[in-house]
DNA sequence: CTTAGGCTAATTGTTAACAATATAGATTGA
DNA sequence: TCAATCTATATTGTTAACAATTAGCCTAAG
């Protein structure tokens, strides 16, 4: 592996886990002499950062972690709806049924953990996650996968470990997974895009309460 | 502007053009010759271009611009589809009345070149991705413009410079965009985003009945 | 007291030399 | 003759020094 990929990937998990703060100068000497490399590969890492809208570059002047933006926020769940809708669609249709059973399991799990560890917000992020991203793996699309996963999720992420404090609703978020899935398994895949567009969206709504709140 | 920007633009453009042929292999010490700058810079411009994917990059192997790839193609016919049709119904409540008169405009000098310069396609091209691209951006969703405009639309037009000869329909299309402006302009943003979406459809069928035919 | 101008220091953009890696061809052995 | 290994070369990855640009500060004039 490359150091300029090391690089990356280590900037964006601090980035998005708020190791380094939104808003955050990010100096070019500093970093590098930080994390043990040249100037040159922190670069690359930071101009992959920059096209996947983690940090802010003006030329001559320098790199900025990206601050918390409300209107880009919604921005990304209005993308988000629609995407994973077609994501529903395609993958009622394309998923094997072996797919569907490891989600099956992955639900089955998950239940388990909410119903053992009940409210604690923090593990319900990644096992949502892994959820969602096995619907989208199973759209067949490679394209949309990677437009959801490697531009959006990372701002996604960000914005749940920012806003760790919100109370999670696991219960809910766990019952309409499993009509999702059920949806999945009928391979009905206009009502599955309906309940994942439905379940996105309330997310968005709670979103635009938090920030309401926040303000 | 910066040695990478311009770099990067003048590779991109030859790649969509076809100047530089898909499967070529961009060696770093040539291009920075060629193009009059250290490899600092290009490799720079090298990483932007691998992001968009229109170059594939092997570590210590080296860059090759992207070949035709049909299955890819066709995804991002699917995603388009999808994108675009969201465009429309974001379009339909945001657009000001002046875009709309604008777009109004921009369709009306197209109709005056049709009937000129009917069926020459070449002309045809970038009218087209004019109209698409100005209701994208009354949208008003920055995310969805980057998206379409920045990652979607380099490949889509690759395509079209590759598939030139291909007899395009500017007559079709001229109506299916009038039909579009039309419900646009009655604020309906449901119909809208139909026909968009019926409208790339439309293309994608003849994509693949292409790629039938050169196979 | 305010503002315009220039100067200094810090930071990024760029270059060229060096190190590491992979590919292709040659060589040797079975 | 074929296969495997070794070696040489070409190419990329990395580093460190150099050039260019910006921002902040200080000075001085109005």
């Amino acid at each position: 592996m490359t150091q300029t990929e090391q690089a990356y990937h280590h900037l964006l998990e601090a980035i998005v886990k708020g190791d380094i703060l939104p808003g955050t100068r990010l100096r070019e000497a500093d970093l590098s002499r930080e994390l043990g490399l040249g100037r040159g590969p922190l670069r690359d890492a930071l101009h992959r950062l920059e096209s996947r809208k983690m940090v802010n570059k003006v030329p001559h002047v320098g790199a900025q972690v990206v601050d918390f933006n409300p209107v880009e926020m919604i921005e990304i769940y209005e993308l988000r709806e629609r995407l994973e809708g077609m994501a529903c669609e395609l993958a009622a249709e394309r998923m094997s049924d072996d797919d569907l059973a490891a989600l099956g399991e992955l639900l089955t799990t998950h239940r388990q953990f909410v119903e053992k560890h009940s409210g604690e917000a923090y593990i319900q992020q990644d096992t949502d996650l892994d959820f969602h991203f096995h619907i989208i793996q199973g759209a067949g699309n490679s394209w949309l996968t990677q437009l959801l996963c490697d531009e959006l999720y990372h701002r996604v992420r960000m914005y749940r470990y920012q806003s760790a404090h919100q109370k999670a609703r696991p219960e809910r978020a766990m019952k309409e997974h499993t009509q999702i899935f059920e949806a999945l398994s009928n391979r009905d895949g206009e009502l599955a895009a309906m309940l994942m567009r439905r379940h996105i969206a309330t997310a968005r709504e709670n979103l635009i309460r938090y920030i309401a709140n926040t303000q």
